[in-house]
DNA sequence: TTTACATTCAACCAAAAGGTTGAATATATT
DNA sequence: AATATATTCAACCTTTTGGTTGAATGTAAA
């Protein structure tokens, strides 16, 4: 099992909108830092500090050429998010049919 | 589709282990503040504010008998962050695909 | 009607988040 | 060698977050 701190790194990142949305632009390969920035209204180092954020949690890998950084799409903690969340959903989804199940026999013993 | 705040919100509260940890102390059902308080080391106070942060963001639900405040687990919000995913990974899958096509198109003309 | 209990409200605090600007660093270009 | 470009580092600011303590509120129990 992947330490916590990991999911919690992948949900931090994840909950920004500008964070998803350089997610996205990263769709047709890799992108510069400045290319990533371009569309966007923010400063060009709140972007770079957008970026470490998602380096850190793994969603984007950073490839060093010359002066260039070329950020690029990682797909594993989305994969592991959406892993987590389907075993939460499959957890809750028993738990509910047990509580239910338990109003209905109470119900019974009631009738 | 649900305003972008609500998945943000999702996230957010998500990302946080304390959170995650009062989700599952729910699974047994409705649950008072200060039950669900009893096994963390923090304040009532603090849990008292986790359990608003959860609250706004939809994932528990909250039943006021007297001066008891019942609080229960809601499904939607999961779900909605389950389908965003989903989503966000085919996004990825099908871009992925494309951009290794295109490495070996480029690598058969390149032979 | 006092007293106890469940919960929130209010004020406060330290640390983190998200942004800014300006300087530093490293690499390209002329 | 000088200049331009790509990026980060550093300092700073404001807002948010996650926690605290103490008081207020509302309800239940003695």
């Amino acid at each position: 099992m992947a330490a916590p701190r990991t999911l919690d790194r992948t949900l931090t990142a994840l909950a920004d909108p500008t964070r998803r949305a350089i997610l996205r632009r990263l769709s047709s390969g890799e992108a510069r830092v400045t290319e990533v920035a371009r569309p966007f209204s923010i400063s060009l180092n709140a972007i770079s500090k957008h970026i470490l954020v998602l380096e850190r949690a793994k969603l984007v890998k950073r490839r060093k050429v010359g002066r260039d950084h070329f950020i690029s799409y990682r797909s594993e903690p989305l994969d592991a998010a959406a892993k987590w969340i389907d075993e939460t959903r499959n957890f809750w989804a028993s738990r509910l049919d047990t509580l239910e199940q338990l109003l209905r026999e109470e119900d019974a013993a009631n009738k």
